[in-house]
DNA sequence: ACCCATTCCTTGGCCAGCCAATCAAAAGTG
DNA sequence: CACTTTTGATTGGCTGGCCAAGGAATGGGT
């Protein structure tokens, strides 16, 4: 008697009644991820790296606390990575002769050299997710987006950035 | 010379063109989670574990190959995630009577507790993420994302599930 | 009755990502 | 000039999450 419970088999757990979009949201953004994450593996690349590696390429060098920023993770997150695609050859960081304490990134020949394949994931992931959806709707759901997007922009400041002036 | 290339403040890496709604559903996805992260670390909980309370309250006691099943992780993710929770009292494990391979899991006391913070989170995030959403707009997003959560699942399908019949 | 495939779970290893603590260098302040 | 604060980056430790490999119990097939 394990899956008695008819509960057992709906598809929103009652704990999430009110946030159907949240986590609706949740669900899709997962899988969004993880169908990425499979057309990164052939390119040989790890969820989160692309982003990382995008961000290079549109900015030939950068300097470490650059990407932080841009990319808003954690800095101990940028150290690993660039060092594990440092590693890969993918990468190429050296001391900013300007300022001691910083590095400078840069992406070599076999960095740019994956660029066409994470061009041809993003554009094959978009087809096979917006399937069915005409550019009306795809435009629909860009704006609805953006606007969530904004909201938690917001609220991310009201938590962290405390720093700039009063509070 | 760091920052001297325009591309460097453009919101949308270059490498993405093909895939704009893709980039700002990952881009939105992630900060959603942070700011569910932040409201979950009042409670004592981490993102992903809140799902695997969110079953556990809706299904009683559960087989934990059901929870891989129907949370759709990976069978060691959910035995890590589970001796964690169980360490710190939100879950108690005991083998399946029937079955001396299985495991049943369910919530204890102190788990159940947890509940009311977490539909509070939902909510909450909910709210402030939709802010400006009329009721309309919520439901088109909830649709939009419902299709290209079909869309992504039917990838999913395509790629891991070649076990049941031909292929 | 036996053997083999399947199922259930665990372990170890690896990645992203966070926080806390740390150190070195730079910049501000007296 | 010296002292303090702020910035840049690293390390260690913890989580979620994946894959690969393995062990234990069940169940099907002959």
């Amino acid at each position: 008697m394990t899956t008695a419970d008819p509960a057992c088999t709906d598809q929103t757990p009652s704990a999430a009644r009110g946030g159907p979009v949240g986590i609706t949201l949740a669900r899709v953004a997962r899988a969004h991820r993880i169908a990425m994450g499979r057309r990164l593996r052939d390119l040989g690349l790890y969820p989160g790296q692309e982003l990382m590696m995008m961000r290079l390429w549109d900015c030939g060098a950068a300097r470490q606390s650059e990407l932080i920023q841009s990319l808003g993770l954690d800095p101990s997150t940028v150290t690993k990575m660039l060092q594990r695609l440092e590693q890969c050859g993918y990468v190429r960081r050296s001391p900013d002769p300007a300022d001691r304490r910083a590095v400078l990134v840069e992406t070599t020949e076999r960095g740019r050299a994956l660029r066409a394949g994470v061009e041809r994931a993003w554009s094959d992931l978009e087809e096979s997710s917006l399937a069915g959806l005409d550019p009306a709707g795809r435009a629909e759901l860009a704006r609805l987006l953006g606007l969530v997007a904004e909201n938690l922009r917001d609220e991310a400041d009201e938590a962290g950035g405390c720093a700039p002036l009063n509070c």
